[in-house]
DNA sequence: TAGATTGTTAATCGATTAACAATC
DNA sequence: TAGATTGTTAATCGATTAACAATC
């Protein structure tokens, strides 16, 4: 078992993967999966999957294979979904809405605390049992709250200067949603991108590609 | 130039980053670039950015570099940009009213041209000017607009047999915000996956690691 | 025990980086 | 011309796959 640090990040990108397809498979009431069968499902070799359980030490059994459950809680606890990190999302657009109602935060270690939004027209709406609060909030109810995360539905002119304030606030983490490479000025701190046009540009090109 | 098909998923998703740099750089009216100043904007090397390129031709000059603007355009030819591919949404949940709503389609290379939800009371309404349909309607929508994308913002159980449907229907790529791991079983068809509970979940392992 | 399947090392493959001649 | 920077080949690095002894 390496340690975490040195894990790559190609690794780390399989495991929901690897964590979704166990959960299906407990949920079904399957015990045992053999590495075989786990790449089939993941569309990879038997061999990668046993290299990348591996980097986290020797889950499994010779002649056996892996026990789904035991696996399952291993792969979660690898993740750090045991661990629930309060976080807060701003922008309450129509982005900001969905993620706040769509996502199942507590499954994947995170914890909803606090909702903002710059526009006074929005402030006391609540989503979620959660009120959305005026951004001129934001100082206080993180030294009251310390959330450890962000999550920016935000346009990317007002990103840039709110990441320096939140960071300056303790924030560890972002889930970044726009266009603001954040990244690339802050290397300390977590950062995961979702950028929705780059993933419709990558679409395009695969559409485009299969015409020629 | 190479022949498209052999372009490696690596150098096509670093595409739309410096698509969206070169656009940036373009309204900031900069004519020209150099590889090094493209790779210190996107995190990587000017080698990389070279190699990248050449992939595709050589756009730029020695000794002075790319021009902005050339460069910008022939990314977004290489995408297919250029040409509008007919989209439909289907599941206008939370996540589809804000895709539906949130994205700017045209500039990406897609016309959205449906709406389509299983539930009754949501038929009549109306997004960015296109009223939502009744799943019923597909077949028939389908067969008179011939939609070359969909977008799936369901469920995967909603999402396993409406693949089978609109590959028949001849959807050639989806949008995949469902959890069914559609690339799997229909490898023909182009799909890009967006996975909120996977990125969610990298997200707690870098915070997790950083812990420790 | 025999069969199965892991954990792990070695081989291969591909992607990134470095170097430099070509040339604007 | 001299300086700058590309296009491209070669070297390095890392990730994936193959192989097989260990062992349940």
């Amino acid at each position: 078992m390496r340690n975490a640090a040195e894990i790559s990040s190609s690794v780390i990108r399989r495991l929901p993967r690897y964590y979704r397809f166990l959960s299906d498979l407990k949920d079904a009431g399957v015990a045992r999966v053999s590495s075989r069968e786990l790449s089939e499902r993941m569309g990879s070799t038997a061999s990668q999957v046993r290299q990348d359980l591996n980097c986290f030490g020797g889950f499994g059994q010779q002649g056996y294979g892996y026990n789904v459950e035991q696996l399952k809680n291993e792969i979660g606890r690898i993740l750090g979904l045991d661990h629930a990190k309060k976080a807060i999302l701003i922008g309450v657009g129509n982005l900001g809405r969905a993620i706040a109602q769509h996502i199942h935060f507590e499954s994947k270690g995170f914890q909803l605390i606090g909702l903002f939004d710059q526009k006074e027209s929005l402030t006391g709406l609540v989503l979620r049992n959660l009120p959305v609060r005026h951004i001129s909030g934001l100082d206080e109810f993180c030294r009251e709250n310390l959330p450890e995360v962000a999550i920016l539905c935000i346009p990317k002119e007002s990103a840039e200067p709110l990441c320096e304030q939140l960071i300056a606030l303790g924030v560890k983490g972002f889930w970044n949603f726009s266009h603001y490479d954040l990244a690339l000025k802050y290397p300390q701190v977590a950062v995961e991108n979702v950028h929705f046009g780059d993933s419709l540009m990558t679409l395009s090109y695969q559409l485009r590609s299969s015409e020629l």
